[in-house]
RNA sequence: CCAGUCGGCCGGAUGGCCGCUGUUCGCGCGAUCUUUGUGGGCCGCAAGGUCGUGAGCGCGCGGAUGGAGGAAAGUCCGGGCUCCACGGAAACACGGCGCCGGAUAACGUCCGGCGGGGGCAACCCCAGGGAUAGUGCCACAGAAAGCAAACCGCUUUCCAGAUCCUGACGCAGCGCAUGCCGGGCCAUCGGCCUCAAGCGGCGCGGAACGCGUCAGGCUCCUGAGAGAGUAAGGGUGAAAGGGUGCGGUAAGAGCGCACCGCGCGGCUGGCAACAGUCGCGGCACGGUAAACCCCGCCGGGAGCAAAACCGAAUAGGGACGGCACGGCUCGCGGGCUUCGGCUCGCGGCGGAAUGCGUUUCCGCAUCGCCGUCCGGGUUGGUUGCUUGAGGCUCGCGGCAACGCGCGUCCCAGAUGAAUGGCCAUCGCGGCGACAGGGGGGCAACCUCUUCCGCCGGCACAGAACCCGGCUUACAGGCCGACUGGCAUU
C-alpha cells in the first residue's frame, strides 16, 4: 500500500469527490501523473476530530487516540482496497470520532461503500477528459 | 489480625490469522564504477569497445533477529551537541539561586546533618541569608499598628454632695404598765392583763435601723467635675512593646527577685550550620525581604523546523560568446588623448523596433535578442540519528548520595510519522441469581466464598537529537523494613 507523502498531494486531493461516514471522511481524485500504479492513500486524524463527549464537556483526543484511529482506518483500507479501490486515484481518509468505537466489520463495509461512491463520478470525469 | 509510615517493583499473559519498520544473510534484476606503474579474456595502431569478475547503491523475494514509557506527558531547571556573536578582565544593569557539609559533568536535583513546626509513634513538612543600612506597607476591627499613645478599667489629689459621712430636729417604727386616764378579768383595802397579730385619749425614752428637712464635712462612699499616676485586667486583631510566680505598691509596672525567653561577650564541643555552659544587660530591638532593597554565588544568544551536504521546474542575478547596436550643443562616471576630442557604461529626452489588446489613431509592456556556463536558493532528498556522563553482575571504599575496578551486553530509530489490526482462551472489574459451603443472628435475613451467566474491552498514557533531574496523571497488584493497637501461645 502506497501512501501520500507531501502536503501538496494532500491539498490537491481535497478538491476531489467526498464521501462521509460516522468513522471517517473519504476523498478521492484522479492522479495527474500516471507514473506509479495502484491507488495511493493519505491518512489524517486531528485531536479535535476524535474528541469524545465526556463529563464536563468535550475531551480532546490525545496522541494515543489519534494513533489508534489512524491504525484502524489504515488496516480497514489495507483489507479492502485491492478489490474496491480504483488504481488511478489518490485517496485521503480523514478520521472521525467513531473510528475508535465502530465495530471493525462495519468499518470494512463502510470502507467498501465509500470506495464505490468516491470512484463512481471519477469514471464519468475520465470519459469527459481522457488522461494522456 | 486491624490501623498506619517509609522504600522498591510490576503495570495484563498465551496463542492464531493478516500487516509495518530497522539490522543482517542469501538470491534475482537495474544503472554506475572496475587502474592511466606488469596486473582477467577477446577486438582495435590508438582513443576505446565488448564479455567476465568484483565493489558499493537502489528495487524485489526469502530466511534470521530487534522494535514505546514509568511517566514516552508538562516543557519547569541543569548539561552534551549545532549555529550565531565575542580580544581579556572588572564594574553596572537584568534574571536565577540562598541554613551547613558532601555527591555530581552540572543543577533549583540527590545524600547526611542543623534549626523550626506537626504526629502517641514509625515518620512527615519548611524559598530556612540579612529586619540596630535605608525606604515602604500592616486591610477589617480596635483608643492605639510603630512611636509611642491611653477607650473602658484601676489608683490618687483637688472639688463637689442627688447618692456618702457627722450633727440637730421631725415623722414612722421600737421600747416603757417602775407613767396617767380609759378598758377588761378576778375580787377583801386590792391584784392581774392591755403601749395591740386584737381596743380609745395622753405621756416619756433615745442604743440600733429607716424616711424627711436643715446645717456642717471629706473619714468612708459617690462622680453627672477637673488634674495626676498606671499598663495588671477588659475588649479588637494575624500581631498590642517579653512569659510565669513571689515580693512590692495608692494602684500598678523588670520596680525588685527566681526560672524561662531575648540581646551582648567569653569558654567548651563540632570542618560548619549549631549546641552546651558561664557572665553581663532589666528588656530595648513588632511583623513583612514569594515589597523595594542589601550581601554572596551563578548566568552570552538561539535551538535538531539547530546545522551540513545534494539539488527539479519557474522567476530574478552574474560571466562569456554570437547577432543587432539609429538621433541629441543633455547629465553623471570610467578609459585613451596630439587637450581639439574620441570611446564605453548608466540615466534623461526623443522615438525606431518588437509583443499585446481585431486594424489606423491611441494605450500598455519591453529597451536588447539567442545560446552556454556560474553562484545563491524554494519543494524534495541525504546526513545529523543513535555507543551513551549507557545497562547488568560481582568486588572494594563510603552512614549515604555516589565513586573506583573486573567482567559482560548492544537495548526503537519513524519522518503525512513504523513499533500494529482482528479474534480466541485465561486473568481483571462490575452486575445477577438457582444451588452448595463457611461466619453472624431466636428468626426474617445479612455477609464471605465456589461454581455459573451476562456485560465492560480494561489506569494514566505514544518516542521525534540525546542524557541528569523536577512536576503532574495513574485501574489494579506484588515484595521488604518499621510504628501503634488488639488477641493468642
Amino acid at each position: 500500500m502506497e501512501t501520500l507523502k507531501t502536503r501538496a498531494e494532500f491539498k490537491r486531493v481535497q478538491k476531489g469527490r467526498k464521501w462521509v461516514t460516522p468513522a471517517f471522511i473519504m476523498q478521492g481524485l484522479a492522479r495527474a501523473d500516471a507514473e506509479s500504479q495502484g491507488p495511493r492513500f493519505g491518512f489524517t486524524v486531528s485531536g479535535k476530530s476524535v474528541a469524545v463527549e465526556g463529563e464536563g464537556g468535550r475531551k480532546r483526543g490525545k496522541a494515543v487516540d489519534r494513533n489508534r484511529a489512524r491504525r484502524r482506518l489504515k488496516e480497514a483500507v489495507r483489507l479492502t482496497f485491492s478489490d474496491a479501490a480504483r488504481p488511478d486515484l489518490d485517496y485521503v481518509i480523514i478520521g472521525r470520532a467513531f473510528a475508535l468505537s465502530r465495530k471493525f466489520e462495519d468499518l470494512l463495509a463502510d470502507m467498501r461503500r465509500a470506495f464505490h461512491k468516491v470512484g463512481q463520478p471519477a469514471r464519468s470525469d475520465k470519459e469527459n477528459n481522457p488522461a494522456p
